[in-house]
Order: C-alpha cells, then sequence, then structure tokens
DNA sequence: TTTACAAAGTGTCACACTTACACTTTGCGA
DNA sequence: TCGCAAAGTGTAAGTGTGACACTTTGTAAA
C-alpha cells in the first residue's frame, strides 16, 4: 500500500478551485475536459494544479485558476484540505496523471477554494492543459475527476450555510438586475422556491438592494424595474451576519 | 526568500488541533509548552506535528494529539489549511525547528482541526516533545509560536458561527449538567451574557434538554435541576440547523 | 434556630419577523 | 384589441425575540 519512491515522500500540494456561476436562471460550476487523446472518454474536473514552490496557497489558487480559464482576480474562499491517500487512485484518473505529471505517483493534498462569478463577464477559453473550459450546471454533472465531486459537494454545502447568514449575490450577478432574478439565484442555492412576497420584503427591508429608474424593455409581458445591491450595507451585512439566533 | 535547499522544494505537511475545553466557567484551550532547554522562555504551541507518509489527515490529527497529549478518539473537524510561506520564520520558531526537525527549514503547510472536550474527562500529560500539556483559559493567551494564533482566531470564529446553526455543548459537558451551566458555555462561546429566562425558554422548546430527577446537593443556595441532552433531537438539530433565516 | 446569602427559577407584554395566500398591472406581440 | 406572461402588491394570524424583577430554596454562619 505505502510507496516505495523516495519522490513520494513528501506529498505535493495542489490547489483546485469550485467557481459558481449563475446564468440568470440557473447555478453552474466551472469544469474543464481533461483528455489524453481524442479518443479518451472526456472526464470532467475541477480547474486545479500543483502549487510552485514558496507560492502561497492564495496566490496559487489565483493562479492555477487563471491559467487555465482566464478567470482573474477574484475573491477564493477556502473551502478546505482534501488529503486521502486514496483520491488519486481511479484507474483513469491515474492515467491522465501518468501523461501530465512528472511524479505520477506522489500523494497529492489539494486545498479547495470557491468563488461566485458573473458568468457573463466570463467566456470559458481552452489552456494547454485542458481541451475546453466550460460551465455545467449543477444537476447535469454526473461524476468528476478524482476526489472532485467530494470538493463540489463540500464547496455548495458552505455556499448553503453562508447564504443564510451573509448576502451573496454581488459578484455573481450583473451590476444591474431583477428582484426575480435574484430570487431565483436564492432559490438556486437553497435548492426550493421561495415566496416572492416574502422574498422581496426581506430583501428590501435588509436594504441589500436599491431600486434603479432604469427598467427592462421588449420583454413579453410587464417590465420590471432594475435594481442594485446597495454595496455599504452588503458589506455591513457581510461583517455582521443578519441570522438573528434567538439570544 | 526562496529555498536553495533540495528537500524544501516540496512542502511537508503537519496536523495543529485546536481543542476546545470548558470548565464549567470558561473556555479553555489546550496547548502545550515547548522548550528547548529549561534556560529557554516557555513559548506555548497548539498540538500538532508532521503526519506520516501514507496517512491521512484526519487519522494523523488524531494520532498528533494523543501523542502530545493523551487526547483520544475525539471528533475533529477541520479547520483549514494553513500555508504562507513564512508561517515559519519568527526567530524563536526557527531555533526550536531546528533543534527538533530533521528539515528545519523545509516549508510546512497544516491543516488545523479543532474539536470541543470535557476537560474534567482529561488530564493533560507531558510528552517526549511537550514539557507539558495544559489548559489555558482564552482570554490569557497572548501569543502563540508560529501563526497559531491566527490558527486558534480561525477555530474559535468557525466555532461562534457554527453554535448559531446548531447545538453546541454535548462534547464539552458533563452528562448530567445544570441549565446555568450550559448557558456559561453559551455566554463563553459567544462572548456576551444572554438572558437567563431567554435561554431556559429557548433551550426548552428545541427540545435540546430533559430534566432530570436530580438536582445539585450541598450547594450554597437553591439547588438546581440537572439536565441532560436530548441525542436524538440534538443529532436532528445538527443535521438540519435551527437557523430560520427568513424565507 | 434564625438569618443572610447566593443562585435557581419563573411570566408577561410589546414588538418584529415569518408564513401563507390571490389578484391587479403592464407592456409586448399576435 | 386581445391574450399572454411575468411583475408587482397587502394583510392577517401566528410565532419568536427582547427586556424586565421578584420569589424560592437549601446551606452555612451567627
Amino acid at each position: 500500500m505505502s510507496s516505495k519512491n523516495n519522490l513520494e515522500l513528501n506529498p505535493r500540494i495542489s490547489v483546485d478551485c469550485v467557481i459558481f456561476g449563475f446564468d440568470l436562471n440557473q447555478l453552474k460550476v466551472l469544469v474543464i475536459e481533461r483528455s489524453i487523446s481524442d479518443s479518451e472518454k472526456q472526464i470532467l474536473t475541477l480547474p486545479g494544479d500543483l502549487i510552485y514552490e514558496g507560492e502561497n496557497l492564495d496566490i496559487a489558487a489565483n493562479r492555477v485558476l487563471f491559467e487555465l480559464t482566464g478567470l482573474q482576480t477574484i475573491f477564493l474562499e477556502q473551502v478546505g484540505a482534501f488529503g486521502d491517500t486514496d483520491r488519486l487512485n481511479k484507474e483513469a484518473d491515474k492515467k491522465w496523471l501518468r501523461a501530465v505529471r512528472e511524479e505520477p505517483d506522489a500523494r497529492v493534498i489539494t486545498i479547495a477554494y470557491f468563488s461566485l462569478v458573473n458568468i457573463h463577464e466570463y467566456a470559458p477559453q481552452a489552456s494547454s492543459f485542458a481541451k475546453s473550459a466550460a460551465w455545467i450546471p449543477l444537476n447535469e454533472i454526473d461524476e468528476l475527476a478524482f476526489d472532485h465531486s467530494d470538493i463540489l459537494q463540500t464547496a455548495l454545502k458552505k455556499l448553503k450555510n453562508k447564504i443564510r447568514i451573509q448576502p451573496v449575490g454581488f459578484n455573481l450577478l450583473p451590476e444591474k438586475f431583477t428582484l426575480s432574478q435574484l430570487q431565483k439565484l436564492y432559490e438556486a442555492i437553497l435548492g426550493r422556491e421561495l415566496d416572492k412576497r416574502n422574498f422581496r420584503r426581506k430583501m428590501l427591508k435588509l436594504q441589500l438592494v436599491e431600486m434603479l429608474e432604469e427598467r427592462q424593455e421588449k420583454v413579453p409581458h410587464k417590465p420590471s424595474q432594475y435594481f442594485k445591491f446597495n454595496e455599504t450595507n452588503y458589506n455591513k451585512l457581510i461583517e455582521n451576519g443578519f441570522d438573528n439566533f434567538g439570544f
């Protein structure tokens, strides 16, 4: 079970990024399609790679994300470390590692990060490692390479917890948006439907959003007002949270 | 800045444990006193050490904790990874590392864990690495080695968040306890006083605790009823949380 | 035995938030 | 001009929160 190769004595460290996006309709995750040859079955992975020597983890996460997807300077929040000794042991994963890594058998412990981005400010692009990067709806993802499904689930749980006590959406939505869009985002993250009137009341009472002059145009129904986040209040609520656990 | 030694090319991995205890009065943390010689100034650290080759992180955390303190088989929850390149760079820390580590200059990334234990079921004991392990009240800790203050603060923040949406205390309190003791625990974690009547009302409504027949004896005031946790409900609340963010 | 003490235990009211629920409005396009 | 589709709006009942002060009870000391 234990490795014989001296190279493996010390684990390598990698970072993996769970990037959530929202297309005003559903929650998506940024994945890259990994392939050795064209004939191989495509396997999806989260964007991630080994860190450099002397590179801080947060820096590495941003670098790797940029290199693999072109996404830049976004806020990444740590999900945690994933280091089970068998996390790279699936046969397909090993094959791929042998093709691209200098030390394919080395143990790798990964530090996972997650972030929320505006899907329309980013067009996925291919890279040297990945045939392509793409937004995949959460519910269409069945299998990911390595332990990336685990990582994704953990990140999602973290996001669900976060949304209960902090505002979410600033980075996921365009500058102006409708309350219905914001509500859809919350519904997508929470995984259940919310009451329109109660949702609006809450958002307005928290003063999380402000109504703009502008409204929708050319929609085949009553046009919606546009709103924007009140940045001051938004940040204040991130600081303090708005959960009133009764004490 | 970057290291020249080949040994340092790949970071070493360690685990550090933030063990919170509660003595029915205040919140304490388990630390070990690190020393090279008796003349050296004692520096406090969290119990932690390098992981073994092929050892899972969770396993390593439990092993290290046991080796350094004798504490066994407790549930450890991950706090996160701490890997800044300068985290071992304080002069006193380097000196100690040179004395005890084979590769004192290697970069070390640590995975931090935290747990809550019943302080009365454990008597700290010395070990080969540590002159002694001891419970220190949270507010008496001013400086810890490495980035352990960071780690402690992060773990504490995590605990504070946790207590808002999950019951806490099962592992921190004796089997039977008074509601005042439970309240003190909450006050210690939250860092503020709570109203006695409101606290009792809440705990009873959640059905988190059950009144026992037994009551205090030989106390110089009205004796308190003892309570115990309702394990079924406790676990249910851990699953679901009890925060009702208004949607 | 009486008294003092110290912490336990208890109830209520005003207020805020949550939940559930259905109809009208509006602009576009056919 | 009519139909559509989503926006937008109010209220009432119920539940949880927050603030607040006095009585009870057993021990220990006088």
